[in-house]
DNA sequence: TCGTGAAGCGGATGATCTATCCGGTTCACC
DNA sequence: GGTGAACCGGATAGATCATCCGCTTCACGA
């Protein structure tokens, strides 16, 4: 097995930090070329779409995510569990704004990051399904509608200041009580 | 006072239908010119950007929510008052895709459309207000926050099904009461 | 240490998309 | 009808995207 080129490397890490500083959204390859100081080539070898660019800027995110809900699942009360996972996903995903496209897109995935995603969601059902067994969440909400409700959330807070952020979850911690 | 030409209505029309059955997201003029089978530079004339046609789009949708909202707000309770205002809200965003850019949109507005807004944001700080006296709504909760709530609770619609609208409104309504 | 070739690099470039501009046309008014 | 102001349309200049291929670099083996 042939060690990675050095060049290889040097230019994915110039690559992921040009574009670590430039909005996630309209993500341009040529301009991400230009401040990484390569060529357009490699920058397009590298990630064929922005997409996948996107995705290799979050993944370390969506992995902390995993961490931070498998240790909110391990909390004993059903209700600080659901809450502390929620907050956690939320504030990530306020954080790393390609967090949200990479959760919700079905494709083009690396499978590190469709691990990570699955266990996601078991872990988050489990988590709601203890909350309902102890009757501290609503009969209707699902793994995949708090997700959404989350993403909905991360738009919201967006469009607000920074003081936003905890009245905004406020709001859906207690929207989703039984 | 001249006529408009009849040209100019036509094109304009014309303009208007095609664009009505596209996206509103990443909108393309010369598609829409296609479509109408108008000359691009005329797309341009009348729109000289892709805000402008969105706005255009979402003016109808826009005065409807107005004169909702007038019609939610002289409702006797407080509380339903707030609830239709909310769900109507919900419901015309959700029909028209292109309102919410224009409502958070600080710009390149007809006078009509500045006027219909600033209406809008008054009539809802005037029901949020009655709310609060009457104890049915959360103190930190302001009409612009509510604003983003309903453009997150948007957001978080269309990445469901349409089952998951009342779902999703329930969850809004009950997290904002006091 | 040096030769070798597989892999990577980069940017010239064709393809695609955007938006303007102006010669020709239409329409409302007289 | 005649008139000219306004409008039409699409050719096209300019901007952006994404590929391709000749040149270079690097890891490995001898």
């Amino acid at each position: 097995m042939a060690e990675a080129r050095s060049d290889v490397v040097r230019n994915r890490g110039r690559i992921l930090d040009a574009a670590r500083g430039l909005p996630r959204d309209g993500l341009r390859l040529n301009d991400v070329a230009r401040l990484a100081e390569v060529g357009v080539g490699t920058v397009y070898r590298h990630f064929p779409t922005a997409h996948a660019l996107v995705e290799a800027l979050a993944t370390d995110t969506l992995l902390r995510m995993r961490d931070l809900t498998r240790a909110a699942a391990s909390d004993p009360d059903p209700a600080t569990a659901l809450e502390s996972l929620i907050a956690a996903a939320l504030d990530l995903q306020l954080e790393e704004g390609g967090l949200q496209t990479v959760l919700l897109s079905g494709e083009d995935e690396s499978d590190e990051v469709r691990e990570a995603k699955a266990e996601l969601l078991t872990t988050w059902h489990a988590v709601l399904e203890r909350a309902r067994a102890a009757g501290v969440v609503r009969e209707d909400i699902d793994a995949t509608r708090l997700q959404h409700l989350v993403c909905g959330l991360e738009h919201a807070a967006r469009l607000g200041g920074t003081d936003d952020r905890d009245v905004l979850l406020g709001v859906l911690l207690r929207g989703i009580r039984a």
